[in-house]
DNA sequence: CATTAGT
DNA sequence: ACTAATG
């Protein structure tokens, strides 16, 4: 009278064991920063289970050079950032570049967290660096289609940096440098022109208020003393600065809530700025190839602040503190009928 | 190009 | 939703 078919519940407990611990595994070495899904997939598969496996040669070799600062300071980064610390921070690099850079903290910072993941800083320079064109055609809405390299404006101007071009960028020799032999910077994790992402050591005082000796600093940094967290700096064009502010302060729905309201408008929003479309004069449409070349393009608005893109779109003013979580787009004096969305995660 | 990271 | 850097 056992009709019932046997499953076999010793292989599918081991199977389900097995299974955890690979789960495991990949959660843990995720937490190194650089290393993501794909790569820490791989490393499991060929045996890599644990942070220790990790440092082993054979391992270790595989690793980028950004995963290998990850890996140094994978006890440190995850670790968050108290506004206060944020703040040492903000002022330590204020008193060590050019005041020609007006310095401003973003990111959950902005938003008022009690503590951050990171301490995302914003730097406006009146004068270097300049605003790319977006990469986007016009009709993306139907096709979502980028303009192709081919294209004389794309080709060129986004492309790579050389090694001499990069240290010759304004956010390397005159913020990074300096920062660095101030012994702020701990480690670089990757820099461009306009984007430097790494490890900070935070800048103590002593009894009297004093930051600690420049040459003491750099000696702890490289002797892994002292406590390290993970920043980014962003150089950003003096007219880019209300929209990069934007961008930059989040959070991620916000962003994507008024990106959407600009496409909906016929309009582009980066962190660049608010873009409207320039169509090209339809000139003589006579005798033109089956494939039009120049649709036209896209011309930056005047909207240079928060308030004015923010007004351009429509929508009222909203206090960074406020675009944490639920918040409406629209009229506020009217019903609250509108798009409320909810948040996921935050750090 | 894919991967990772960032709001 | 959209961009930057790496390899």
């Amino acid at each position: 009278m056992s009709p019932l078919p046997k499953v076999e519940p010793a292989r599918t407990s081991k199977q389900k064991l097995e299974d955890d611990k690979r789960r495991h595994a990949l959660d843990t070495l995720q937490l190194v920063t650089g290393v993501g899904a794909v790569k820490a997939r791989n490393l499991v598969t060929a045996g890599c289970t644990s942070i220790a496996d990790m440092r082993k040669p054979e391992y270790y070799s595989t690793l980028t050079e950004a995963q290998k600062i990850g890996l140094r300071f994978v006890g440190q980064i995850p670790e968050p950032v108290t506004r206060e610390q944020a703040e040492t921070v903000l002022d330590f690099i204020r008193e060590n570049i050019s005041s020609k850079f007006e310095v401003h903290l973003g990111g959950s910072y902005r938003r008022g967290a009690p503590v951050s993941g990171d301490m995302d800083v914003i730097l406006f320079h009146p004068t270097h660096v300049h605003v790319p064109t977006p990469n986007i055609s016009h009709s993306s809405a139907f096709s979502n289609r980028k303009i192709t390299g081919t294209s004389p404006l794309s080709s060129k101007s986004g492309s790579r940096m050389t090694k001499a071009e990069r240290e010759a960028s304004p956010l390397i020799k005159d913020v990074v440098q300096p920062l660095t032999q101030g012994g702020l910077i701990a480690a670089t994790l990757s820099t461009g022109a306009r984007k430097w992402q790494g490890v900070v050591r935070l800048p103590e005082k002593d009894k009297d208020g004093q930051w600690e000796l420049m040459s003491e600093r750099v000696k702890l940094v490289e002797a892994d003393k002292g406590f390290f967290r993970r920043m980014d700096l962003n150089l950003v064009p003096w007219k880019s600065r209300g929209a990069a502010m934007l961008a930059l302060t989040g959070d991620i729905e916000f962003n994507k809530d008024i990106r959407l309201k600009a496409g909906q408008l016929g309009m582009h929003l980066n962190e660049f700025g608010l873009w409207r479309w320039q169509s090209n004069e339809p000139e003589e449409p006579e005798a033109n190839a089956e494939e039009a070349q120049q649709e036209g393009s896209w011309e930056l608005m005047e909207a240079d602040t928060e308030e004015d893109i923010l007004a351009e779109l429509g929508v009222d003013w909203i206090e960074p503190t406020k675009r944490n979580f639920a918040y409406v787009v629209g009229k506020p004096t009217k019903k609250k009928a509108t798009t409320v969305k909810g948040k996921s995660k935050e750090r």
